[in-house]
DNA sequence: ATGAAAGCGCTAACAA
DNA sequence: TTGTTAGCGCTTTCAT
């Protein structure tokens, strides 16, 4: 059934029922209580493929993520839900899972085509895929990288933020601060956390200790415990953990409280990513907070401006605000 | 571009180009060699929205849950998408945040997206509509409801679940069970599980006290700790706790906690849904685990066997596997 | 094995 | 104010 079977049965042409549809001005009462009723009879609604086909855009944007059972992103992706609904948009969610393969699935578009824009939390893709990646729709990239893209970033300032959470940590006397989250891709988040993580260090006179230095697969809760449990096995002293998420944070004190060590007492954590899961955890979670709500907004805002055409700047990196939030674990 | 321009400078028709790009066979090797060099030089693709409206399907599912911010949905949203995966499907996410209008937009394809098939956690909706967005295309209902619409459920048994939680509590020697999670929506979930939760009493001999019935807005970590603030400062005696997720359970945690109440020793708690974060909290949570793979395995290819029109009975609930995992918390 | 041409359902330029 | 009609880019039937 189609807006032919409307307009013959309302007695009027297409043309007329189309305008019905779209809310356009110059039509009788009459004329559009009539298409109305017809619309209402037959039950019809308008196929949006063919709308789609027409007017070439779709209406939705995908946000492609590493994982949606982490938390960061699932508050992120409410986030950008809210924003992308204020334009009347709709989002459409990927999960690349890390993987490279997948990623670049998602970043060329193989997939899901049917999206006007694309918001990419990318892990292991490189710069020219990116590039490419972004040449094909409107692109916005989250998490800072290293290297000089030229695609809009949205991202928290991590070198600053991995000092201030490290600086935290001296402040209370801590100095043998392990580190959660090592990286194998420098160019990420991780690797630049890091960096102020090693800058904190230096600015108190501390040498990096390899030994405190950890890797973590997935940033999960598991690969948090594990870690901590490498650093306990390995008989290094220690008595603070940055963790580079919250969920490795959450992981890690699981751990330390399996070992009968107490939190902050005996370690103090610092996690990343200010999830509601750390405001109510036991102890309550130190952490950094980046601000998500700024970052879709963002993220969301500059896509709809790629969209309509009324941006005309270069791609940007944009830096968003980030806050320590010291509770109890730390 | 088009498959036109592609065409021409293959020096081909359209209907062979787009046989090479279906994969489809009787092409000889030259002319699909040419017609892929053509491809490649254009640096063409394939217009998802014209071979929709031909074909009218999308490869997209759409999954409505009332907040992704709730790890029981992500977790859930993240088994749909590894499922549909297997189909060659992309998830669509759409959150309904429970509001009931947010709900029917969502359920009437008012937003009409370029879905094949929903998969819908409903709060609020009435059987009428929910039997209307069933008709308008495949959908399947998650969540048990104590009606009976001609729709696709699937779901945990609440009832057998809410008193397997609860006959554990007074297993326990805990007779002062006070339960947060009462909903107005007497025919959905909550209403099942607090079924059980007065049969498990009464099989026990004891009667509900309605001071012990605790209601919890969205079911997040906030309101589980203002529930539980409800029921301290009623002073009303209790020794134990049956949550109605594991949010609520961690919020009731959370608060007891700041009371200087220790779990289990003092109050027990119960939580349901198993999510992730129960098993790393402190103390761990006992809670009631749905098979939450089971039901994205059902729910995804009961949809698929919809849309290939190959499933020839009637719409019916299905009961998916829940168990009990005894932990720490109770 | 390949080509010509008719739509899929909608919008919008042009006509009336 | 309303109608006519030409596509949007693809698939597909029917010819060749």
């Amino acid at each position: 059934m189609s807006l032919k079977d409307v307009a013959s049965l309302a007695g009027v042409s297409t043309k007329t029922v189309s305008n019905v549809l779209n809310d356009r001005p110059h039509i009788s009462a009459g004329t559009r209580r009539r298409v109305e009723e017809a619309i209402a009879e037959l039950g019809y609604r308008p196929n949006p493929a063919a709308r789609l086909l027409k007017q070439g855009r779709t209406g939705v944007i995908a946000l492609a993520i590493p994982d949606i059972e982490l938390p960061y992103f699932a508050e992120l992706a409410a986030a950008v839900h809210r924003v992308a609904e204020r334009f009347d948009y709709t989002v459409l969610l990927d999960q690349t899972g890390g993987d490279e393969d997948k990623e670049r699935l998602v970043a060329t578009g193989f997939r899901a085509h049917l999206i006007d824009g694309l918001i990419l939390s990318p892990l292991s893709l490189q710069p020219e895929e990116l590039l490419d990646c972004a040449a094909r729709r409107p692109t916005v990239l989250l998490g800072e990288r290293f290297y000089d893209v030229q695609v809009d970033h949205i991202a928290v300032d991590n070198v600053a933020a991995g000092r201030d959470a490290v600086r935290h940590l001296l402040s209370r006397g801590r100095e043998r601060i392990a580190m959660i989250g090592e990286d194998e891709f420098y160019a990420g988040p991780a690797g630049l956390r890091k960096r102020g993580y090693v800058e904190a260090l230096s600015e108190a006179g501390l040498d990096v200790d390899d030994d405190l230095v950890l890797s973590a697969g997935l940033f999960q809760r598991i690969d948090g415990m594990r870690a901590t449990q490498r650093l306990l096995d390995s008989g290094t002293p220690f008595d603070a953990i940055f963790a580079f998420n919250d969920t490795l944070a959450l992981g890690a004190i699981r751990c330390l409280h399996d070992h009968g060590l107490a939190v902050p007492d005996d370690v103090a954590v610092v996690g990343f990513d200010d999830v509601e899961e750390g405001r109510f955890s036991t102890p309550r979670l130190t952490t950094i907070a980046p601000d998500k709500e700024q970052i879709a907004e963002l993220a969301v805002t500059r896509l709809m401006g790629r969209l309509r055409g009324d941006l005309d700047d270069s791609p940007q990196l944009f830096s968003t605000a980030h806050r320590l939030v010291v509770r109890e674990s730390a």
